[in-house]
DNA sequence: ACTATGTCCTGCGAGC
DNA sequence: TGCTCGCAGGACATAG
C-alpha cells in the first residue's frame, strides 16, 4: 500500500516525466467517491493548465498547475490503498478500474488506477496540511509529538496530524527497529526509545525509498515497476516466522484497527 | 481535546 | 471445480 516511500517514488517518476507538460483534455469516470472536488470543477481546472512542479505531502501527490487563464491552482491526488498513477502511451490497453486520464501535450497519458476506490483526486487553491514530514524535522521536533498521549505508540505513527506518510508498513517496521512494542502508550516512551524511534522511521523510510518502496498490494511506480523493500520487511507479514535477530516467532495482534507484526522477545 | 470504532471497496486465498 | 466467506487498510465520520 502507498505511504511515503512509494508516493516518494511515484513523484520522483512524474517529476521526471510529465513536470512542464501540458494537460489537454482530461476524461474522469463515474465513481462519485474518487472525485472530492466536483468532476466538473477538477476537469476545468486540469484542462489547459501546465503542470510546474510535481512534489510530496505525507501520502499526497501534489500537481502545482499553472494556467493562462485561471491562474495557480493544485492537482491533489492520494492513491489510497491499491491507487496507482501511471504515465501511459495512449495506445496502452485501459487497465480495469481506471478512473481517470489526463491526456498530455507530449502525447502520453496519466492516468489513474484504483481497485478499491480508498484514492481520492481534488483541486484545491491552497494545500496545507497539519503533520510534519518525518524526514525534515528534528530530534526536537520529534519528541514532543508523543508527549501526552495515551494511545499506543503504534496508532500515533499512523496518526497523520501529527507525522505525516507513516502507514502500517512503515510502523511496524520502525517500532521492531526501535525494539519497542507496538502497543506501548506513547506517553510512555523514555527520551532514550523516543531517539531510537525517531532514528528507526527516518532510516527506514530512507531505505525504503531507495529500494523504490515496497510492493505488497498492488503497488507500482509509474511506469508500472514494483519496488523492492518488501524483502527487507523485518515484521510486516511475517506472522509466525522467526525472528531474524532472535529466531523468537512473530507475533500478529491487531492494533487501531490494523494487522500489526511485532517480535515478543526483542521489542519491550 | 483525545481516543476508539465502524465504514467504505474489490481481489484474493482458504476452506469445503 | 466452484462456491462462499473473511480479510487486507487510509482517512474520515461518529460516538464516547
Amino acid at each position: 500500500m502507498p505511504e511515503l516511500p512509494e508516493v516518494e517514488t511515484v513523484v520522483r517518476g512524474l517529476a521526471q516525466r510529465v513536470a512542464g507538460d501540458v494537460i489537454q483534455s482530461v476524461w474522469l469516470g463515474e465513481k462519485p467517491q474518487t472525485f472530492k472536488s466536483p468532476p466538473p470543477v477538477i476537469a476545468a481546472t486540469l484542462e489547459g493548465a501546465r503542470i510546474r512542479s510535481v512534489r510530496r505531502m505525507g501520502k499526497h501527490i501534489v500537481f502545482d498547475l499553472e494556467h493562462n487563464s485561471r491562474g495557480a491552482a493544485h492537482w491533489i491526488v492520494h492513491l489510497g490503498m491499491t491507487g496507482r498513477m501511471l504515465v501511459s502511451p495512449p495506445e496502452a490497453g485501459l487497465e480495469k478500474h481506471t478512473h481517470a486520464i489526463a491526456r498530455l501535450a507530449s502525447g502520453r497519458e496519466l492516468r489513474f488506477v484504483d481497485p478499491r476506490r480508498f484514492g481520492r483526486l481534488s483541486v484545491v487553491q491552497d494545500f496545507t496540511t497539519v503533520g510534519v514530514e518525518p524526514l525534515e524535522i528534528s530530534f526536537e521536533q520529534f519528541a514532543p509529538l508523543f508527549r501526552k498521549r495515551n494511545t499506543p505508540i503504534k496508532s500515533a505513527l499512523l496518526n497523520q496530524k501529527l507525522l505525516r506518510g507513516v502507514g502500517n508498513i512503515y510502523a511496524d517496521e520502525s517500532l521492531f527497529r526501535a525494539a519497542i512494542r507496538p502497543r506501548r502508550r506513547a506517553a510512555s516512551l523514555s527520551r532514550t526509545e523516543l531517539r531510537r524511534l525517531y532514528n528507526a522511521v527516518r532510516q527506514v523510510l530512507r531505505k525504503a525509498i531507495a529500494a523504490g518502496g515496497s510492493s505488497i498490494s498492488d503497488y507500482v511506480d509509474v511506469e508500472g515497476a514494483p519496488g523492492s523493500f518488501h524483502f527487507q520487511h523485518h515484521v510486516y507479514g511475517r506472522a509466525g516466522e522467526p525472528c531474524l535477530r532472535c529466531r523468537a516467532l512473530i507475533k500478529r495482534i491487531v492494533v487501531a484497527g490494523r494487522g500489526t507484526h511485532y517480535c515478543p522477545k526483542c521489542q519491550k
